[in-house]
DNA sequence: ACCATCATTCAATCAATACTGAACAAAACG
DNA sequence: CGTTTTGTTCAGTATTGATTGAATGATGGT
């Protein structure tokens, strides 16, 4: 308790290799921990002061945040640079890349029914299969999502459409 | 239909690159591949020739497959090599493993909330806020493992060529 | 119109890690 | 027992990808 910013910076790193281990860059995780930590928008130049890195960095970085819908833009008044700041349920998203990543799995177990010949048998059931559990997990995690987005809605803030 | 060597490296080479980019190994993904077109046990020499790669790296991403529960170890009476097959259900372990990672997610939410001050509401209630989603999208996600277990038991076993 | 300030992009560097080859260990067969 | 076959480990290499610094582009202010 007696050592806050210890406590901080340790969430942000591990946040960092959160995102690593999910094939993230880690400077992402430690933006977006950064913003689970810190109140309201931030600017890319304070960002890379209080992450210590490259303002290159933080660009790309919030860039790939901004495009996966973990973070968004928005605008200060009296300042023109670019702020950013957390998407409301922003950790939707999150399961939203593990649906994607089994989108592409099923596609390719798809392509590989269609190119092998039907007289592989061992493979051609190996193959359906595993689809139809692909395709049925990523269908129920699918409604999960918008259970959940229901569920959870209006808590973070009120703004935006 | 006409050229199959090449739909089956390819959908092995998909799968390498899909392991890559859940934060595997290429080769396990490969091996992976593998075991999905291929019946039956295969010795590690087999796999090291049929993948083209060094004994070595077989042998490791093979253990590393039989760690996550993916492969299992299996014996052969008249050899003395090691022989791996696949895991029956293997894909679940895949599912398993984005509910482990959510776990370790978890817990480094529930420290941070546990080591930052109460007094800075609005860290506290992001934090809560997303402890509460991945905790209750995990516990779905395993039910869901449980029921898809109970559903696809059966299917894939009778094996051998 | 020009300047200042910021974001982005791009080549180069750096770090992480997958993969290999060789040495080592274990175990089975003669 | 010694030899042969096989699996593992380890140091080294190579490749991939993240990060940086400098150049470029864009935008608001004067």
């Amino acid at each position: 308790m007696s050592d806050t910013p210890q406590a901080v910076s340790g969430f942000i790193e591990r946040m960092g290799l959160a995102a690593q281990s999910d094939g993230m860059p880690r400077i992402a995780g430690r933006i977006l921990g950064y913003f689970i930590i810190h109140d309201g928008p931030a600017s890319l130049a304070r960002l890379a002061q209080e992450l210590q890195v490259s303002r290159a960095s933080v660009s790309t970085n919030a860039r790939i945040l901004r495009n996966l819908g973990v973070l968004e833009a928005t605008a200060v008044p009296g300042d023109r640079q670019d702020y950013y700041r957390l998407a409301e349920r922003h950790y939707l998203r999150l399961l939203e890349g593990y649906v994607e990543r089994m989108g592409t799995m099923s596609a390719s177990l798809a392509q590989a029914e269609r190119e092998l010949p039907a007289d592989w048998a061992g493979a051609q059931t190996r193959l359906a299969d595993m689809h139809h559990f692909i395709d049925t997990a990523r269908d129920n995690i699918r409604d999960l999502i918008e259970h959940l987005a229901d569920r959870t809605d209006g808590i973070s803030r009120g703004q935006r459409s």
